[in-house]
DNA sequence: TCTGGGGTCCTCGGGCAC
DNA sequence: TCTGGTGCCCGAGGACCC
């Protein structure tokens, strides 16, 4: 039997034309990675918390400035609102529509019911953002069933528990679970067979791979390469040009239906950063300068927060006509105060000679380096020889001070004492 | 029709160390 | 002492994701 049993359409368009489901005790063999997307998040925790919204054409975004859609709701989408649109275009597409200022302190509350939800089907659930989270529920079938029948759980779960919807991929590897869990949606469950893979990969579009976007896709598209099955017959070296080197390798093993990525619980913040577009283009340098201090104040006050220095601070300056440049520096010392990271921020914007006017500035902090992966996580003695390398080389260049560091750090956690978040599985 | 804000990851060229 | 290969970091830019 197919693992489709309902198609209304081609591809998702976004706007749920394309659904495709399947059954939940449809063949489910071999998909053990599921994919959760709640449909339309924002908008439906705002009709959550007020139902008189229901059944309505919802914008989430500001209402005014130069601000675009954070979400629609399905009825708004139906007269081609979509996401990362002008909020002031889509009231033009939907001027019916009801358009409400995002509250991510509503969405992370709801998030988090969500997520708990999923930690109490199996430990192996990836958070990937506020609203979806990959589950390996591969080691939990004694306690749940089938995939397709936790994937159903959690469905139920979701709607009755929370009060939203959400949709489901399962498949045996997370791409092709995250490309199911789209065109499942809205509120809907497709599986995807281990075995029908290459099959259900083949005639989507190189666009609906996780990872294709427009240029990608254009570069592609410009060579004939338009279905997923075209990345595995065309010369390798074809593709290499389109797309570099690395790159061609990925799509070429993701079109084959290999994705060798876990499902990984633990995650590292690697930078912060803040930026802020003007309502109107600024052209005068001290309102500039005393923008980027005010940012560089904020983004000292959350490493402080989360208890880490930086070691690079870079910023980001688009122009009127959306050009865009970001200068970077390496610190000697580095710090979380904010005075020190607006004094180099200050310092990179006066090196940028172009005086145009600015419409967008932006103040980002790296984590410190400490070079063998921020929570130190030895695999083996490769990795160690690695980072020693790479310590011996920065001491050379800038000195004992910062590298002397890194080392402490990496030795006080221990060579092979931080378990790997794989370890943490299941059998 | 005029493009947010928060991020991650990749590529590429240059410089440097071993 | 010089040279080439390798691998790392840095900095800039870009693509992509939600």
């Amino acid at each position: 039997m197919s693992v489709v049993s309902a198609r209304m359409g081609g591809m998702g368009r976004g706007d749920g034309s394309g659904r495709i489901v399947s059954a939940p005790d449809a063949d489910d063999t071999g998909a053990g990675i599921l994919h959760v997307d709640m449909d339309a998040f924002y908008a439906a925790v705002e009709v959550l918390h007020d139902p008189t919204l229901r059944g309505l054409p919802l914008i989430i975004g500001a209402p005014d400035g130069r601000s675009v859609v954070s979400s629609a709701s399905y009825e708004a989408r139906r007269y081609g609102v979509r996401s990362a649109m002008p909020v002031a275009q889509a009231i033009r597409l939907c001027p019916s529509a009801r358009v409400v200022p995002p509250d991510f302190t509503k969405y992370r509350a709801v998030s988090a019911q969500v997520m708990t939800i999923f930690e109490e089907v199996t430990p192996l659930v990836e958070p990937l953002s506020i609203d979806e989270a990959f589950l390996d529920v591969r080691g939990v079938r004694r306690l749940w069933g089938s995939p397709g029948r936790i994937g159903a759980m959690i469905r139920h779960r979701v709607q009755h528990e929370v009060g939203i919807t959400c949709s489901v991929g399962a498949a045996a590897t997370k791409h092709v679970a995250k490309m199911a869990s789209t065109m499942a949606k809205p509120d809907g469950l497709l599986i995807v067979p281990e075995a029908e893979t290459l099959d259900f990969l083949a005639a989507k579009p190189v666009r609906a791979m996780w990872g294709v976007g427009p240029k990608t896709a254009e570069s592609l598209e410009a060579r004939g390469i338009r279905l997923i099955g075209d990345l595995r017959s065309i010369p390798f070296p074809a593709l290499e040009r389109a797309v570099g080197s690395a790159s061609a390798s990925r799509l070429r093993d993701l079109a084959d239906g290999r994705d060798p990525r876990s499902v990984e619980t633990t995650r590292v913040e690697k930078s912060v950063g803040h930026e802020e577009t003007f309502e109107i283009d600024v052209v005068d340098p001290d309102v500039l300068r005393s923008e980027l201090l005010r940012l560089a104040d904020r983004v000292a006050g959350r490493l402080r927060r989360a208890d880490w220095e930086t070691s690079t601070v870079s910023i980001k300056v688009r122009f009127a006509d959306f050009s865009t440049v970001t200068r970077s520096q390496t610190l000697s010392e580095p710090t979380s105060v904010g005075q020190r990271i607006g004094e180099v921020a200050r310092g990179l914007f006066d090196a940028i000679e172009r005086r145009d006017p600015v419409r967008l500035v932006g103040v980002r902090a790296e984590r410190l380096r400490d070079a063998g992966g921020a929570l130190g996580l030895w695999d083996d003695d490769a990795d160690w020889r690695r980072v020693e390398g790479a310590l011996d080389s920065a001491q050379a260049r800038f000195g004992s001070g910062m590298v002397t560091r890194a080392r402490h750090l990496g030795a006080s956690r221990g060579r092979g004492s931080a378990p790997h978040p794989r370890a943490h599985g299941l059998d």
